[in-house]
DNA sequence: CATCCGGTAATGCTGCTGCAATTGTCGATC
DNA sequence: GATCGACAATTGCAGCAGCATTACCGGATG
């Protein structure tokens, strides 16, 4: 098994390259986004072993970069930020799994054996519902090839429909998409973001509607 | 599908059992330990969301009991005891994977469907009946390809029919897919849903029509 | 200091859902 | 095949949970 390991604390990598290696796992070490670039085209690895904080960036712009190279290898994505929130970031750009630091050799080879028991899961680069282009990634929105702007919460919302339009996404996933476990929601917050949503979208002609299934969720749909 | 829940924070357990009940999932809940075996052993959960600190005693030290009697439910551990050592302790002892509080409903959703995707069950994505097809994750109902709103608690007896057509499902594996064991159910609200569920799919031109065996319960058949 | 975002709350409304009363149906038994 | 009892189907009703909308205001932002 062969594993790619972009990480910049050097005792660390070094440290992880012997552990796993007694296990007959091969670790290819890089420090740098740049380099690891090459090295995915240049190899096939069974999985990528992530550092978020690297000297030349933020570790999640690799994912991205390496699905649109058309890979699909399974990412652990290690670090020290590890909020609720941040875990769901991460999550959402397309890792696989997210390890907070500090862990011990043993669970990241059993994350490292979960993941590869997974069946392969992409990310979307983009999402088209009626005459609306979203980048999920780059967070804008296109309606009528036009910019358009969103508000966060409000854009949150509207990706966790359009990522499963004509499908029912649930209160709880929109919830969950917006908010995260320490911030309380006390009010119809939700409710409130998704009607300023409709007359947004209603306004641009847009050529979706959100519809709601009552006591189920809500519904992206094209008209 | 059904869980069961060793928590003893009740706020939390409540809050567990709306937010997955809203995903169609019924969850028994239990404070002790010593109540779990006995459950265990008249049911057959699909999988058990066990808490660390009980009222009486350390929750891991459930985990070899309920094996030993020779079952091998996926066991999930939620503990605010988020150290490396310790969830490598939990996944030694045989659960199937450590959750450190807090977290998010979404997060541990996904990992209750990681962890039953491990049997061969790779979990029918859809099922088809008639003109139907229903989606049970993500809870949504097409008939002739068109988007078909269905109510919370009919929606229930609907899945639960479909997953099993042309078989007999007991009256009370209805009861049970719709209401959990606080819920009591004093009327025929079951059958009022039936009724109302078998217009709903007759308007819609289903191809579908719910049978009534005396005495034992119902059948969804494809006409 | 002007603008806009976003959480809160009030209000009105819709329709799900549990219950009960009534009617209908099955099947056992004689 | 007639009768009777148990179970099932249907429907109206009332309560209320859930949803939609809007106004308000504090706070962030530039």
């Amino acid at each position: 098994m062969r594993l790619l390991l972009i990480e910049d604390e050097k005792e660390l990598a070094a440290a992880l390259a012997v552990a796993l290696g007694k296990h007959g796992i091969v670790i290819d070490h890089t420090t740098h986004l740049a380099d690891a670039v090459e090295l995915t085209l240049q190899n096939d690895y069974d999985a990528i072993l992530l550092d978020r904080r690297l000297p030349d960036g933020e570790g999640l712009t690799f994912i991205p970069k390496l699905r649109r190279s058309g890979r699909d290898t399974p990412i652990i994505v290690m670090t020290a930020r590890n909020e609720p929130l941040e875990r769901v970031e991460g999550l959402n750009i397309g890792a696989d799994d997210y390890l907070g630091k500090p862990f011990l050799v043993e669970e990241l080879r059993a994350r490292v054996r979960a993941v590869l028991r997974r069946p392969i899961n992409l990310a979307e680069p983009e999402i088209v519902a009626g005459h609306m282009v979203i980048n999920p990634l780059q967070l804008n929105v296109a309606i009528n090839s036009v910019q358009f702007d969103v508000p966060r919460r409000e854009l949150s919302v509207l990706i966790a429909l359009a990522k499963r339009k004509n499908k029912t996404v649930l209160r709880s996933m929109l919830e969950e998409a917006v908010y995260n476990y320490e911030e309380e929601i006390q009010s119809n917050a939700l409710d409130a973001h998704i009607s300023r949503l409709r007359k947004r979208l209603a306004d641009a002609g847009s050529g979706v509607a959100i519809h709601n299934i009552r006591g189920v969720g809500y519904l992206l749909k094209e008209e």
